[in-house]
DNA sequence: TTCTAGATTCGCT
DNA sequence: GCGAATCTAGAAT
């Protein structure tokens, strides 16, 4: 993976997220114009760093769901709604933040992917915690469960509406290369938690990973791979 | 203006 | 395993 280091070099707080991932560099966004589902296998791997109050938390990202525009009927921006206020952020540059609110209490974090224009996200699922984990069990109010889940590593990472739209090269919410999995140990199923297309193998997760979401046993099961 | 569903989580049984 | 919590966006009227 290619690294935006220009993008890096600008960021106000470059030192401290080096210090947290030494040898990283800032993820190279333009690859994910191809599309969510390949962004989706592309973050596996991926450090993902908050730098909210200027103390750092975050992790090696080890699920992601691919949501892949208008033809994807789950997708918020499916051909029925279009776009509206809230997923306009799906609309715009790869690399951008899309933060929204559900079940009036949790927020959850995707990418944006695929062109300008092109309606399509990766929904962030599953983090291995690695950095400011005190702080993150502090926000979380627990010892264990701290990032497995969307809405979980939003409050462990205090990730919420503010970083909608903030573009992932800089911080306070900062996206940087990491160990690329091999294909063998990329898990492939159906996505948690909707109702249409529950079905499309568009789920990504490091196999085996203790970090991963407890999925919701869907018709091929949470480890099945229809392909 | 009102109604309804929702990409979740957690506690209780 | 089940249901409550909570509130926003979008649809319906």
């Amino acid at each position: 993976m290619a690294a935006s280091g220009a993008e890096a070099g600008n960021a106000t707080s470059s030192g401290t997220w080096r210090s947290c991932f030494p040898g990283e560099e800032v993820l190279d966004f333009s690859g994910f114009e191809k599309g969510a589902e390949e962004a989706a296998r592309e973050l596996l791997g991926c450090h993902l760093l908050s730098l909210v109050g200027d103390e750092p938390s975050g992790g090696r990202i080890v699920e992601t769901e691919a949501y892949v525009g208008p033809r994807d009927p789950a997708c918020h921006a499916a051909e029925r709604t279009g776009r509206t206020r809230r997923n306009a952020p799906m609309f715009g540059p790869a690399g951008t933040a899309y933060v929204y609110f559900v079940y009036g209490m949790h927020w959850c974090f995707n990418v944006v992917a695929g062109r300008p224009g092109d309606p399509e996200a990766v929904l962030i699922r599953g983090v291995e915690p690695g950095i400011g984990v005190e702080l993150m069990r502090e926000r979380r109010g627990r010892e264990s469960d701290l990032t497995n889940g969307p809405a979980r590593l939003c409050q462990a990472m205090a990730i919420d509406g503010s970083m909608n739209e903030h573009p992932l090269s800089r911080p306070p919410l900062l996206l940087l290369t990491g160990p690329r999995p091999e294909a063998s140990q990329i898990g492939v199923s159906g996505r948690i938690g909707i109702r249409e297309a529950r079905d499309w193998p568009l789920r990504f997760f490091l196999k085996g990973h203790p970090d991963v979401s407890p999925a919701s046993p869907g018709p091929s099961g949470p480890t099945g791979a229809p392909q």
